[in-house]
Order: C-alpha cells, then structure tokens, then sequence
DNA sequence: ACCGGTCCCTGTTAGC
DNA sequence: TGCTAACAGGGACCGG
C-alpha cells in the first residue's frame, strides 16, 4: 500500500504528466470512491469538467491537485487518498498506460514479486480507441489532450472529493508542492509531514511528550506528525531502538528526537530508491517491492534474525494490528503495555 | 479535550 | 476440496 514515499512519487508523477491540463469530463465507476465529497458523484463530476489542473501538493498521505481559480466556482481542488491500494494511472494519447503510482495491492505486506497478471494488461492496453480499463478503475477524468487520469481502487478504502480551501494555520505552503498557503479542508486537521520544510520538529517533540499515550500511538497520530504509517513506524522504532509501548510521557527529548529522525531517515530512503526512474514502466512497482523485500529490518520478519543482533523478530498484537520488534535492541517498557 | 476501540472494503491466504 | 475466518491498511467517527 502506498506510504508517504509512495504517495510523493505519485506527486511528483503527476507534477509531471497532467499539470496544466483541463479535465474535460468525468466518469464515476464507483460511487464509493467518492463518499467523501460532500455532493455525491454528479456533483462531484460537475465540479471537475472544465477545471484547470495546476499544482500537484502532498501532505501525509492525502495528495492533492489545485484548480484553476475563475468565476463560477470556488476556491477548491481535487483531493485525493489513495488508502490502501489506490493508484493513480496516467495513459497518454497512442502510448500504453504510464505508471504514474505504484503498486498493485498489497505488494508489501506480502513481499513478492509484482503480480502477473494485475500489471502486464496495462502493458498490453491498444490506444485510446480501444483501451482495456483495468479491472479496478472507479473513476477516470478525461483531460484536453486526449489522456486520461484513472484512480485505480482494488480494495476501495482510497477516495476522491472536491473540497474547498482553507488558509494554513502558520501562514506556509499547504504541503510539498503547493504555491499557497492552503489545505482543503478535510486536510485542514493534518499535521505537516517530516519531508516538509516547513515543519516544525522541535514543537513535534513537545507534543509528542505532552500525549498521555504509548510511542507508537502518537507517531501513528495523523494531528502530531503525518504520513508515519505501521510500517514506517515499526522500522522508524527499530532503528531508534526504542519500543512502541513506551508511555510517551517517560520519554526524553533525545528520544522522541532520535525516533522522528528514523523515521524521516526511513522515508528518504524509500522515496531515493523508488523515485529515481520513475518514468520508466512499472519501476515503481518493482522499485517499491524490491525496497522492502530487502530493506525492511523487523516489519514483517518475524522469526527471522533482527538485523542488528541476530535475535528472532518478534510480533505482537497492536490495536487490531501487528507490531514487530526485536526483542533484544528494543526492550519492552517494565510495565506492560496496557 | 483527549484517548482508545470500531468500522469501512476487498482479495488473498490459512485453517478446518 | 470447498468453505469460512482472519488479515492487511488509514482515518472518520463514537463513546467513555
């Protein structure tokens, strides 16, 4: 599923291949994937066709696209979340589909190889008179030049909407890639990520002590710090050799500095190696699994040697999740977690 | 106000 | 072999 690293691959994709464009029509698969937009699928489709795509902004793990400003409709942009298994495909005119997101679903909590046969009909998709629609397309806009952008949704937790704008609390950037200082509005109570300059570190810290709660709880909250997901945050703790279940509140400064630090660490190196050839077919998706099969310490890994020390990893239940650890560079807290 | 638990959804896989 | 249950994931939402 797409992480941070993912999603600002798929940013910067789009950056790339659908900026200036006019969307000149929409079409709904699935409802569902727009449950969020406040005036369902019509709407939703009424508020696109015609619109200008002109920045490409990432904050966390939610992605958005700036419309062009102009009479007749508000100060708004196309949002998107693409959850657990959501992509973004752009087909150009007379060229097989461009793959502008990673991955097909659930490529790296099953570390493998990509999947035959999700990836290979996009490869063999005709041209534009003829396109073979993946079978997980929920929504495609149809833009000026004759491409298409689809969101491709196999487990449809992902979702568009059409939101209005609103100015950023701190005056910056609403997010990498944005020239305002706005977020749409759903995104409003979204912390700034740790690829944004613009984030504040030192005030993350305070927070992240100031939570009556456990570590990694607080790093998984979206209002502290954004775009740190199960994965990230179990290799963000490894590295930092603490333990999840450390209440927050008996945390140094250097300690939650040092976890913070993993876990951008972490994130860098994933967006290095799954960014650098993007625009090459389906690097994404190999880029993505190959990181992870070789570069993920304990997520995962279970019974196999930690890395560092050679102990077996170890898993524990985590909120109706997994945790993994190793059990030697990252002791557990006296108390038990709750 | 804060915190933890639940649910949304689908395809794959483990287990009976 | 064929079925069901468990599982993965982020975040909105709800109840304490």
């Amino acid at each position: 599923m797409p992480e941070l690293p993912e999603v600002e691959t798929v940013r910067d994709g789009l950056a790339r291949h659908v900026l200036g464009r006019t969307v000149v029509g929409v079409e709904v698969r699935r409802d569902y994937s727009v449950r969020r937009h406040d005036g369902g699928p019509v709407d939703f489709a009424a508020r696109l066709t015609g619109r200008r795509l002109e920045a490409a902004v990432r904050r966390g793990k939610f992605l958005w696209l700036l419309l062009d400003a102009g009479p007749g409709h508000g100060d708004d942009a196309l949002l998107a979340h693409l959850g657990m298994s959501g992509q973004l495909l752009v087909r150009g005119p007379g060229r097989p589909a461009t793959v502008v997101v990673t991955g097909p679903a659930g490529r790296l909590d099953r570390p493998g190889p990509p999947d035959p046969v999700d990836v290979p009909d996009l490869v063999a998709a005709p041209g534009p008179e003829g396109w073979v629609d993946h079978p997980h397309l929920r929504v495609r806009f149809a833009l000026d030049d004759g491409s298409a952008l689809d969101f491709v949704d196999q487990r449809t937790f992902g979702h568009l909407s059409v939101p209005d704008l609103l100015p950023t609390a701190d005056g910056a950037p609403g997010g990498l890639g944005s020239p305002r200082a706005v977020v749409p509005a759903p995104v409003a109570h979204i912390a700034r990520d740790l690829l944004d300059p613009a984030l504040d570190r030192a005030a993350v810290v305070d927070a992240v002590r100031s939570r009556r709660t456990e570590l990694k709880r607080a790093l998984l909250d979206q209002t502290l710090v954004s775009g740190i997901g199960n994965i990230y945050a179990d290799e963000a703790l490894w590295r930092a050799r603490l333990h999840g279940g450390r209440p927050t509140a008996t945390l140094r400064r250097a300690e939650v500095a040092r976890v913070l630090d993993a876990a951008a660490e972490v994130m860098s190196e994933a967006l290095a190696q799954g960014g650098t050839s993007f625009d090459a077919l389906y690097v994404d998706v190999n880029g993505a699994s190959g990181y992870f099969d070789r570069s993920l310490a304990v997520y995962g890994q279970e019974g196999r040697p930690c890395p560092r020390c050679g102990t077996p990893v170890r898993r524990d239940a985590f909120a109706n999740r997994s945790s993994f650890t190793c059990p030697r560079c990252q002791p557990r807290p006296r108390r038990p977690r709750a």
